[in-house]
DNA sequence: GTCTATAACCTGATAGAC
DNA sequence: GTCTATCAGGTTATAGAC
């Protein structure tokens, strides 16, 4: 029997356990991280989650899924979009991406880590092999810069997003860079990173 | 007696382990290699990893720093050289970079990602906590353009040439680029590398 | 559904023969 | 120096009591 209501107190066993599992796993990557990690985040013990779900395997999928979709949904509706401008949609991504990985520092590095052990997954998440290329997005660029390679622009922008967040831990040991002034650095790149990006767009 | 000459077909025990090493821990991370791994790739059995090195910890190390050395090498000498232009210092960068890369594809990934579970092991090989603040390269942006952060600009930069082969299995997975398209596109970054980050300096 | 105890397996490291 | 065999400890997964 399900609970019809769930409080924050009152959250099922399950759920512990999943939220469990993507701060260890997103945090320390699946090769690093044992079940024993994750039931003690829980709080229970190691024999509820093979109950729960099969194996470290499975849970590892269903929380590589749920943040692969987590990092995909943000781009799709706007690369799709039909009625916004290039610069609308440069400006939508900058803002939405950062904002999101603000909360969630660990999910571009969890995301292209995982990728990397097992491209096939992503196919679960990003529907056919060509939706990038068929791209309003992407068709958009190229109408507006014909000699340029449109991919160039879209690695440009998300890397100007993610990399920080990649990089951080470099940069602040050879910087003098602290976590709030690295937040504040990243809340100024949401404005930048369009300005930025649109001076791409017109260069040489 | 260590020999006098090391040819191709002759190189010593202990060289086979740590070239196994490069390549298995640069693929897949401290975690998710195993003793057994290396001593496979290497062509020799788990008990020389031990007499040769202690113990995987301090193999990985070495092989750590090695690669560590390898990444920040090339920016030190370009960042403190006092006799070039701003100008010059960003093409340097992305020209060595990529090069750099296209030749060891998996350097720029397992520097960020041990970074992140090691953070100190970057003061082994970048001195002083404030060598960036200090350096030329810093300055020069400074001056060039004194109302911008010029982290922003060095993250950029290293963004640029550094994300596309941490983005590279997603990109591949979601667009028809294959080996070769790849690699041509971060050939044509090389020299179009420069001309965005000058725009962006340019910029408002 | 939840727990303790334990099985079954894997992995890093070592002993000891050659 | 190099090998085979094996140990010791840890990790995933399961059995069985409650």
């Amino acid at each position: 029997m399900k609970k019809a209501k769930v409080s924050k107190k009152d959250i099922s066993t399950e759920e512990k356990i999943k939220e469990a599992a993507r701060k260890v796993f997103t945090q320390k990557g699946y090769s690093a991280t044992r079940t024993r990690d994750i039931a003690v985040e829980a709080g229970l013990n190691l024999a509820l989650l093979n109950y729960y779900f099969r194996s470290k395997q499975k849970l590892f999928e269903i929380v590589m899924i749920e943040k692969m979709q987590k990092f995909f949904s943000i781009l799709l509706p706007i690369l799709y979009d039909n009625l916004s401008s290039l610069e609308t949609k440069i400006e939508s991504i900058a803002t939405s991406y950062i904002d999101l990985i603000l909360v969630n520092p660990d999910l571009p590095f969890f995301v292209m880590s995982e990728a990397r052990n097992n491209p096939e997954i992503i196919n679960k998440v990003a529907q056919k092999k060509d939706f990038l290329k068929n791209s309003v997005f992407i068709r958009q660029i190229k109408e507006k810069k014909p000699d340029l390679n449109p991919y160039h622009l879209l690695i440009n922008l998300l890397g100007m997003c993610v990399f920080p967040f990649i990089m951080k831990p470099i940069l602040q040991q050879i910087s003098d860079m602290g976590e709030p002034a690295f937040k504040q650095m990243m809340t100024e790149r949401k404005t930048l990173i369009p300005v930025w990006t649109k001076a791409i767009l017109k260069s040489k």
